[in-house]
DNA sequence: CGAAAAATAGAACGAACGTTCGTTTTTTAT
DNA sequence: ATAAAAAACGAACGTTCGTTCTATTTTTCG
């Protein structure tokens, strides 16, 4: 990797800390370039241009997002024991990225701000709930969940749920180690699991 | 009313379309000076500084969400019936505002960054959220729901279906109409109605 | 080593924003 | 009607930010 790639990448790094830490748009060229020692055109020179920035850090967190939470699944495991570990490993990720998720935080930014960055937050979302989904649908195919359940309103609830916590958290209604959200989790794959009436 | 209170009234209306379709934050004092067609200092002097405008755009906010939401349901309904018809004005609150809803955005665009706005935002959504655990409570009180309820999961579950119904209606996976977040209502409140095992 | 290429630095720009100030217009109240 | 008070205006200032341009340093590679 030459020095202009490696000198990227520990940008991105810091970049990332600080879009996580306050948000997109407060991630400042200037801002960053004293974060990283740099002056403020050398560090622009990678980026070209600030919504360039903005993708590359997406970009970066993805990548992180990929190692925290899917790559350690192990791959034998029945498809609800996976979807049970990829919450596990959600809930690192967001506490690893100190407690918020840049996803979720750009997507309430820019969802009225059309570009580039919309469109890339927005497929991410989308590409990771449907894999989401698609675990959900695994453990029903394979009969760990009711037949009759709904793949995409047990994906709504469950995604809804991670959502709640963090802003509950926030608020101050949600304990630190996100026990309101577990226990959810438990009930809402318990409640599928046995013979229910409920549709 | 003084021509002054007025206009600063007028002024709100507009202010909070605008706040609401983009951020408190990308609500520019220039910007809703030219949609009064009033003149930027013209328009300052009523609040004196920005902060205090956001401020007011979110005491504004709350006045509307409070007749929207919570005046317009009848004190002679039951516990369960009041949730549910506050539910339903949620919904209506929302969709009014273009399908946002000003405290979560600011939520998420202050959450890291101390000061009046922050402690405003947060002060209202615990207060909202209270309300509605406290009606929670009411309704397990008078046993329309279980007594093994718990009514701060309950509430954080409730809460949650409808931060998931915005966030799944923006990326795409939830209709207009918001079915899953209906649905999902009916099922948390059928689940903590009959006698059931699940604690 | 030395030349070409890549990376970084420094200074400056134009635009947008919040804010201030002095003046003018409009409203209020006697 | 008129004087005082309130409201609105216009111009300007200081800052911050993204971006550009040119020069300098560092890296790469034959």
């Amino acid at each position: 990797m030459g020095k202009g790639k490696q000198t990227k990448q520990q940008v991105l790094v810091t970049a990332l800390n600080i879009a996580t830490a306050t948000s997109l748009n407060d991630l400042t060229i200037g801002g960053l370039a004293a974060a990283t020692g740099m002056s403020k055109s050398g560090l622009f020179a990678h980026f070209n241009s600030k919504e360039n920035l903005q993708l590359a850090v997406l970009e970066h967190a993805k990548s992180i997002f990929v190692n925290t939470v899917i790559k350690p699944v192990d791959e034998n495991l029945s498809a609800l024991a996976k979807l049970l570990k990829t919450c596990e490993l959600w809930q690192s990720w967001y506490q690893e990225q100190a407690c918020t998720c840049i996803f979720i935080s750009a997507a309430v930014e820019f969802d009225d701000q059309p570009g580039a960055v919309r469109d890339s937050v927005k497929a991410q979302l989308q590409s990771w709930i449907s894999y989401l989904n698609r675990l959900v649908s695994d453990a029903i195919a394979q009969q760990e969940l009711n037949a009759q359940t709904d793949a995409k309103q047990f994906t709504y609830e469950l995604y809804s749920l991670y959502l709640g916590s963090q802003h509950m958290a926030w608020v101050g209604l949600e304990d630190d180690s996100h026990s309101r959200f577990n226990r959810a989790i438990q009930q809402l794959v318990e409640r599928h699991q046995g013979a229910h009436y409920e549709q």
